[in-house]
RNA sequence: GCCCCCAUCGUCUAGAGGCCUAGGACGCCACCCUUUCAAGGUGGAGAUCAGGGGUUCGAAUCCCCUUGGGGGCACCA
């Protein structure tokens, strides 16, 4: 038999770092062993749940490369597979008809407790000390007395009846875990009384009917599982393997949370993370190779994941070493490849210099492969880019006057410098203005002066970019050309001038 | 409160009784490279393996207890 294993998203909010853990080692377990990922769409929360969720879910998904082989349809793509529908309000008959079963089996019974007495019930248990649980109030209603509610107009929920004893099961991660039942909180609503069902109930239901055989998931249902357990019984259903995940955790160690962390996919994703890293580090949080190997990609993962040697305590998300691992992939990508991914980036810090007032030029694919060999090493997110070569693209480089002055040099000094360099660069041949020649002749003007190459460097970088920091001065230089090398040494004699006076 | 899970450097982890005076990576510090910033290289600081009992010739590794942390306990998912 091959394995079934599914992602079962909810709607109820973006595409969260947990779930597309989550949703990566299921895929990677599918991919390993040669088994069916499949994606299903929690959706029965109708308050919380909604289609810009779900497109971001699953945009983000499909992002990561993370493709399931059963899904609902997507983009005006059908749906795929042989048990769908796989969204879950398009499955309500499903679980009506299941839910029909363990009532006519008398396994769940109705419950006409209002949501006030079920509140007082937990006000008393609370004052008692005693966990929350469901007193049991129309477990043992007679015909009668459920028809006089019905007659009453009361919408009666459905309640399936744990009953007693220890429920054992031996997870892949775990191991061998069991718990008693009447720590489960006492009969369970399955459906509501608006004849929608639960979370509980559906993913066993879809789970049973979906020939799941392994539910991977996190670590906080661990506790439900039982539930699950028991109702899979109920319905005659071949009991799945479990994984409990260990949790993503907040910096203080609690499960991570959008209050604490910064936890959608998509906020990654904006601020230039690369695909590769994010799968890389996610995978590399809570297993480990046992190498010590750590850069991976996708489909080396799926050759080497192995459930067994993911860890059972709860992992800090740590940013800074994702961000590490994002330069090893920025560095790592063709050029093509790294020139198409950082140009939106690009063009959104460009547009943000024009909204500011500045004239900007656009730049082509042709300048960003020029431009690559010099900013590759420095590119810790591709949303820097701008950071490193915008003032090539931008008109009026605005330079600090108090900037343009070296650390140990004074206004005099630089003032001199700017203007020997400006003769020097105009002496360079305009048709081979070339870098290594530039460097040669400037490298000559600083020993004739007295001055320390790097200080004559600093100051002409800043005079020209406007930034103590940037790409090789030479090379940046060339790629601004000779004519505006020129202009902005001007401009920073004038800004010179009206400083110093 | 009750139940369940967990516990190795700040963080992610290796470690399945002797290979561990505990290895790697991120971060940090120093040095090298160097026109700045990076990247890269080398080295360093950093964990009495939560604590205490056992078992064993021998324990980070097995067992128990304690402590600490986390999760779950809805007509949320």
């Amino acid at each position: 038999m091959t394995n079934r294993c599914r992602i079962a998203p909810s709607p109820t909010g973006p595409l969260h770092i947990g779930t597309a853990r989550t949703a990566l080692y299921n895929y990677l377990f599918a991919r390993r062993t040669g088994g069916t990922f499949i994606l299903r769409l929690e959706d029965t929360d109708a308050a919380r749940s909604s289609l810009e969720h779900e497109r971001d879910i699953l945009e983000g998904l499909h992002w990561l490369g993370l493709t399931w082989d059963e899904g609902p349809e997507v983009a005006g793509l059908p749906a795929r597979g042989p048990f769908g529908p796989y969204r879950q309000m398009q499955r309500l008959p499903l679980y009506r008809e299941a839910a029909d079963r363990l009532l006519s089996q008398d396994r769940a019974y109705p419950c006409y407790c209002t949501p006030d007495e079920l509140a007082a019930d937990r006000h008393a248990q609370e004052q008692a000390h005693q966990p929350p649980h469901y007193v049991g109030r129309c477990a043992t209603l007679s015909m009668d007395q459920r028809r006089q509610r019905e007659a009453e107009g009361r919408k009666p929920a459905v309640r399936f009846r744990v009953g007693e004893g220890i429920v054992a099961f031996d997870d892949l991660i775990r191991g061998h875990v069991e718990i008693d039942t009447t720590a489960l909180g006492g009969d369970l609503v399955i459906v509501r009384s608006d004849g929608t069902p639960l979370y509980h109930f559906t993913v066993v239901v879809d789970d049973a009917e979906m020939r799941i055989t392994h539910v991977i998931r996190g670590e906080d249902h661990l506790s439900n599982t039982p539930k699950h357990i028991l109702l899979f019984r109920a319905l005659g259903a071949d009991i799945p393997t479990f994984a409990h995940l260990p949790l993503i955790l907040n910096a203080d160690r609690t499960k991570m949370s959008k209050r604490k962390s910064q936890t959608a996919i998509e906020d990654y994703r904006n601020e230039g993370f690369v695909k590769e890293a994010i799968v890389n580090y996610l995978a590399l949080l809570g297993w480990s190779p046992g190498t010590e190997e750590e850069i991976f990609g996708l489909d080396e993962l799926a050759q080497r994941f192995d459930l067994e040697r993911v860890h059972s305590a709860g992992a800090v998300f740590d940013r800074g070493r994702l961000e590490w691992l994002n330069g090893q992939w920025m560095r790592r990508l063709p050029d093509e490849e790294l020139i198409e991914r950082s140009m939106p980036f690009l063009f959104r810090s460009l547009d943000e210099r024009a909204a500011a007032g500045g004239a900007i030029r656009t730049p082509t694919e042709a300048d960003l492969h020029a431009l690559l060999p010099m900013i590759r090493e420095r590119l810790p997110l591709l949303s820097s880019i701008g950071d490193l070569i915008d003032f090539l693209f931008v008109d009026d480089v605005r330079v600090d006057a108090a900037l343009l002055v070296p650390k140990r040099w004074d206004a005099r000094t630089t003032t001199d410098a700017v203007a020997d360099a400006r003769r020097v660069i105009a002496e360079a041949g305009a048709v081979s203005f070339e870098a290594d020649e530039l460097e040669v002749a400037l490298r000559q003007l600083a020993e004739e002066r007295g001055w320390k190459a790097g200080d004559l460097f600093m100051a002409i970088r800043v005079a020209v970019t406007g930034r103590t920091a940037t790409p090789p001065l030479f090379d940046t230089l060339v790629a601004l050309g000779q004519e505006r090398t020129l202009e902005r040494l001007d401009r920073a004699a004038e800004t010179l001038r009206s400083g110093v006076a």
